[in-house]
RNA sequence: GGAAGUUUAGCUCAGCUGGGAGAGCAUCUGCCUUACAAGCAGAGGGUCAUAGGUUCGAGCCCUAUAACUUCCACCA
């Protein structure tokens, strides 16, 4: 590659030769090697419906991070990715497009409609696939898995023989959610409650009179939210202890419209205080009411069909839809005098997740997951800490849901997932549970055999991810090598539907906890704070990002500023901050690139660097040491923080600027080498750190800079080494750029021309300071724009009599500073400067000797706490000795 | 009804185990200084929501309050 850098940092083009030479050198493909330890993690498969987010740009870019980290530092590191078939997702997605089309799914036929969807599973899976690659992630794609792939199938169907023969899985008559538009049942966690704004109807139900008729006068009255329920009702219940109606326990109500007797039972579900204290049940279309039902033996009359319409239970309201259905019943009641009001009323509304239909509670027969037992090592593994949760708080949303955890239906009345291994005899009902259809029916030997026409929900599959896609249910080598993963990245949202799911399943199946760590972020809002979504249309595209900044720009802007499983919104403004830190990258690179052509840049000898080298070399090694530690503890923010603080602050603003003088005095060949290699050194270095945050730029300028090597992305990550340790020289740096703003401070102040150069003193009695400053002179005159620098010692010397009247002077520990300015030095000014420098160490004494004064302080701080601030007091004193003998000079004219 | 989170500069947010309040953007001043105007140098701007408490010391720990956000539950 060529030692040259294009004049402006331009990532089009660059990161997709970059990604194509990374893939055709396999440095994402992990293997088997016992010789390394292994890091692993899997990708949350994303949809094949999907389209690149930037939930999915954060997962991503955080994944890499850690991944690209681990692989540098030797491990061998692997992230498994893949997608998911998302079975309900996909399915409504090809309802809708067959719908264009004019054809309906039941039309086509199931076997006709699943080509449909590998048809698109085909066109569409890869799309996401591709889009993840632009962000940068070094996935080992040769192991790219799909959930509805041979061996997911074979791993699904296993764990449904493996648990049902347990007992884990059963198939029974409960009340599920129903989604009347998408026609399946869903699980709790996929019901949304929205508020909405409804009524709440007073009805009434005449009591049966001894004689066996409705009475004219006597009534119980309830509220409702659903009145067409009503035609379903098999009871009305009371609070067993509840005075105002004990009269009528063990009577009957006539239910209208349907002309049913029910009973009038007792149960301390009731609440007395709300409404009348009455409730009317129907067991078929409420959980509450169906439990009721079961304590009491009421009957369980559905009146609903599956796409809510009420069906022939419902007398002649049957075939209506449920909402007109409910207004007709309303108006019926309200005829026959029984509606006694109707109130507004807002309240919470199942609604489904995918499609926002209102849920619709029905009793039917699905599939379960039996949960109380399954769950517990999932509560032990967190509780015990084996699985670590970022950051801890998700610990309470975890065992908020496992202390409530209700058994999970499974089963969905779709066609897109995987298929029920469940077999039924049309002979003799038998229900076989096998990985294959049996031959015959075992109990009456019949060949009448139909497999269960339902498939399982989309995240049974999910579950299992961590281990089926490293080989199981064989004992691969894969498996026993890479699993447990170490750490699982995803959005607290999916806590439910997935981490849980994941943890008990590889308890279950492996015995072993599915990954060590999990890493939770939070949602990418826009700008105002709102979710991004499609009926907003507020949604930013990632790719168009990437087009615009660079994926490194993404990467960066979604990084940084945010702790883990906190939202965070999207600026354009910050994506340009991160592209403007790219673009300084490339620029310091391409400078010391200029500086080293045609020079054969070596190490130097130790005598060879300067203060200000070791300076940056030390500072270097204490960001290697922090910004690693932060990384280990998955503070990803923290860390590129601190990177970027030190090539933009440290490294360009003042090192660079520093070493600019040396670099351009061509009679110290060795002087230059060292800045050369001191330049190069900490660049390099800078990019490794840099690399797992921004890989392309970081690969572009590292080849560049290192013809010799082929990739930074398996280059050795830096070490923090006592070697580097050179605490005197970084003090001596700080005093120096101390010195500078010090008299930038006063130029800026006093408007002086940048062009005008003026002459400095440095005044001091400390040996130290005085070769601190005559060792660094050259860059100190460079950067103060100092014409001229004088060093003089204050023990020995005297100042000449002129430039002491003439000259603005500034305190800096150790040393004063004087700026002959002639006609520009007004005394009274500077008198008055001098003086708010002063009134500000007063302030710093008082803090520093309040604190040493007091005995408790003393007794209680840190030794190490009392020593920092002793030396405060020194400085601090030392310096106000400063401005006072100025004042006292300037003030005794 | 239960729980969690947030409250820090004009805006958006960092602040990791308690030890002198930070960044980006915005604002103001001056600079096209031979890496970078996607830049450089300088400046202004904060009772760290409020009230208590613990501590030698609190943005950070504890208690209460307020506002906002989210999750869970679902009393019909």
């Amino acid at each position: 590659m060529s030692r040259e850098l294009a004049k402006t940092y331009d990532p089009k083009g660059l990161e997709d030769r970059i990604y194509q030479k990374w893939l055709d050198k396999k440095y994402f493909h992990a293997q088997v090697d016992h010789s390394r330890k292994p890091f692993t993690i899997v990708i949350p498969p994303p949809n094949i419906t999907g389209q690149l987010h930037m939930g999915h740009a954060l997962d991503n870019t955080m994944q890499d991070i850690l991944i690209r980290f681990k692989r540098m530092q030797g491990y061998n590191a692997l992230w498994q990715p893949g997608t998911d078939h998302a079975s309900i997702a996909t399915e409504v997605r090809i309802i809708e497009k067959l719908k264009e089309e004019g054809i309906d799914k039941h039309d086509l036929g199931r076997e006709k409609f699943l080509e449909r969807a590998w048809a698109w599973k085909k066109e569409y899976g890869g799309r996401i696939i591709s889009q993840l690659k632009k962000m940068g992630s070094s996935c080992d794609w040769d192991r790219e898995r799909f959930t509805m792939d041979e061996g997911c199938n074979r791993a699904v169907t296993e764990v449904f023989v493996k648990m049902h023969e347990k007992g884990y899985i059963y198939k029974g008559s409960r009340i599920i959610n129903w989604c009347p538009v998408c026609n399946t049942s869903i699980s709790d966690a996929e019901v949304e409650y929205q508020e909405q704004a409804g009524h709440l109807w007073h009805i009434k139900y005449p009591v049966m009179k001894e004689d066996g008729t409705p009475s004219d006068t006597e009534f119980l009255t309830f509220a409702t939210t659903r009145p067409e329920t009503m035609l379903g009702d098999t009871a009305v219940a009371i609070h067993p202890e509840d005075e105002r109606y004990r009269h009528l326990v063990g009577k009957s109500v006539m239910l209208p419209i349907m002309n049913r007797v029910i009973p009038v039972v007792t149960d301390t579900y009731v609440d007395r205080e709300f409404g009348t204290g009455v409730v009317k049940i129907t067991p078929a279309h409420d959980p509450n009411d169906f439990e009721v039902g079961k304590r009491h033996n009421l009957p369980v009359i559905n009146v609903m069909n599956d796409d809510a319409t009420i069906n022939e239970n419902g007398g002649r309201y049957a075939g209506m839809d449920r909402y007109e259905a409910r207004k007709a019943i309303v108006e019926e009641l309200d005829r026959l005098g029984l509606l006694v009001k109707i109130e507004d009323y807002s309240h919470n509304v199942g609604t489904h997740d995918r499609c926002k239909t209102t849920v619709e509670p029905l009793v039917k027969e699905q599939w379960f997951v039996k949960m109380d037992e399954l769950i517990k090592p999932a509560v032990e593994a967190v509780k015990k800490g084996e699985i670590r949760l970022i950051p801890e708080r998700m610990e309470k949303t975890y065992f908020n849901w496992t202390d409530n955890i209700r058994d999970w239906c499974i089963s969905r009345q779709l066609w897109w997932g995987h298929r029920i291994p469940a077999y039924y005899c049309a002979d003799c009902g038998e229900v076989t549970v096998a990985a294959e259809m049996p031959k015959a029916c075992p109990k009456c030997g019949c060949v009448h055999l139909t497999q269960d026409p339902d498939t399982l929900d989309t995240w049974f599959s999910s579950a299992l991810w961590p281990f089926e896609t490293l080989g199981w249910p064989d004992k691969t080598e894969d498996l026993q090598y890479f699993y447990p993963t170490d750490v699982l990245v995803t959005g607290y949202d999916i806590i439910f539907f997935w981490v849980i799911r994941m943890i008990f399943s590889g308890y279950e199946q492996m015995g072993e906890k599915p990954f060590k760590t999990v890493l939770f972020h939070g949602l990418v809002r826009d700008s105002q704070g709102r979710k991004m979504s499609k009926s907003l249309g507020n949604g930013i595209d990632p790719l168009e990002i990437i087009d615009k900044y660079g994926a490194d720009a993404l990467r960066l802007t979604l990084i940084t500023g945010n702790a883990p499983g906190n939202d965070m919104r999207f600026y354009y403004e910050r994506v340009e901050n991160s592209r403007n830190f790219a673009n300084k990258v490339w620029n310091a690179s391409r400078f010391i690139l200029m500086n080293m052509d045609g020079k054969q840049v070596t190490e130097p000898a130790a005598a060879d660097l300067q203060p200000v080298d070791k300076w940056i070399l030390s500072r270097l090694n204490t960001l290697v040491k922090d910004a690693t530690d932060n990384m280990e503890n998955f503070e990803l923010g923290i860390a590129v923080q601190k990177v970027y603080d030190f090539i933009w602050d440290e490294f360009c603003d003042w090192y660079i600027e520093m070493v600019k003088p040396r670099l351009y005095n061509t009679f110290d060949a060795a002087g230059q080498n060292a800045a050369l290699w001191t330049l190069k050194t900490v660049l390099i270095d800078a990019l490794k750190l840099l690399h797992p945050y921004m890989p392309f730029i970081t690969e572009e300028i590292f080849c560049t800079l290192q013809s010799e090597e082929e990739t930074i992305m398996i280059s050795r990550w830096p070490e923090y080494t006592e070697a580097r340790c050179f605490a005197k020289e970084e003090n001596d740096i700080e005093t120096i750029k101390a010195a500078v703003r010090g008299i930038r401070n006063v130029r800026s102040e006093m408007n002086v021309a940048p062009g005008r150069k003026t002459a400095v003193f440095v005044v001091s009695e400390d040996r130290e300071i005085l070769r601190t400053f005559t060792e660094g002179r050259l860059f100190f005159a460079s950067l103060a724009n100092a014409s001229d620098v004088t060093i003089v010692d204050g023990a020995g010397e005297k100042m000449p009599d002129k430039v002491d009247q003439d000259a603005i002077s500034v305190v800096i520990p150790g040393a004063t500073l004087y700026i002959p300015f002639a006609e520009l030095v007004d005394i009274a000014q500077e008198i008055q400067r001098l003086e708010k420098e002063k009134s500000r160490l007063e302030g710093e004494l008082k803090r520093v000797n309040g604190m040493l004064s007091n005995e408790r302080f003393i007794s209680k701080a840190p030794e190490t706490k009392i020593a920092e601030e002793r030396e405060k007091l020194e400085k601090y004193t030392r310096m106000m000795e400063q401005v006072d003998a100025r004042l006292e000079k300037l003030q005794g004219k």
